[in-house]
DNA sequence: CGATTGACGTACG
DNA sequence: TCGTACGCCAATC
């Protein structure tokens, strides 16, 4: 196989997606976080672009990340639109106990979930 | 192969 | 305090 395949495949393990799938999974039901803390924890924070893009492969990846977890900054459900549907998010996020009102997370400062602080140390 | 876009965030004015 | 510009890296056009 040639390189040119690694970037669709990648290694699978090394690749900067993999590592926010990993801890996109971590985080607890009815929590949430954003792309910068998801970036940031990972040595990358001005790049929490590329967050956004590992999530646009998400779907693709077994087992499937719970990207409605993840929305932006201001709790905001940015990627709606990346589910499918529009209202799957939402409506996820209201099966695991947090409250959309919208398009945006209520109490979002109070269910943020991050990774700095819960998986560091 | 070069230019543009993209599920964001920070810096600067 | 609010608005605009830029950076980041990869994928797509």
């Amino acid at each position: 196989m040639t390189k040119s395949k690694i970037t669709q495949e990648e290694n699978k393990l090394d690749s900067f997606f993999n590592q926010v799938y990993a801890v996109v999974r971590l985080i607890p039901k009815g929590r949430v976080t954003s792309y910068g803390a998801i970036a940031k924890y990972l040595g990358t924070a001005k790049s929490s672009r590329m967050v956004g893009w590992a999530m646009n492969g998400a779907h693709n990846v077994k087992p499937k990340v719970p990207a409605h977890r993840v929305v932006n900054r201001v709790g905001l459900l940015t990627g709606k639109h990346h589910f499918g549907d529009p209202k799957a998010m939402q409506l996820l996020l209201e099966k695991e106990g947090i409250k959309v009102k919208g398009d945006q997370i209520v109490k979002f400062k109070e269910l943020f979930w991050d990774p700095m602080i819960e998986l560091a140390m």
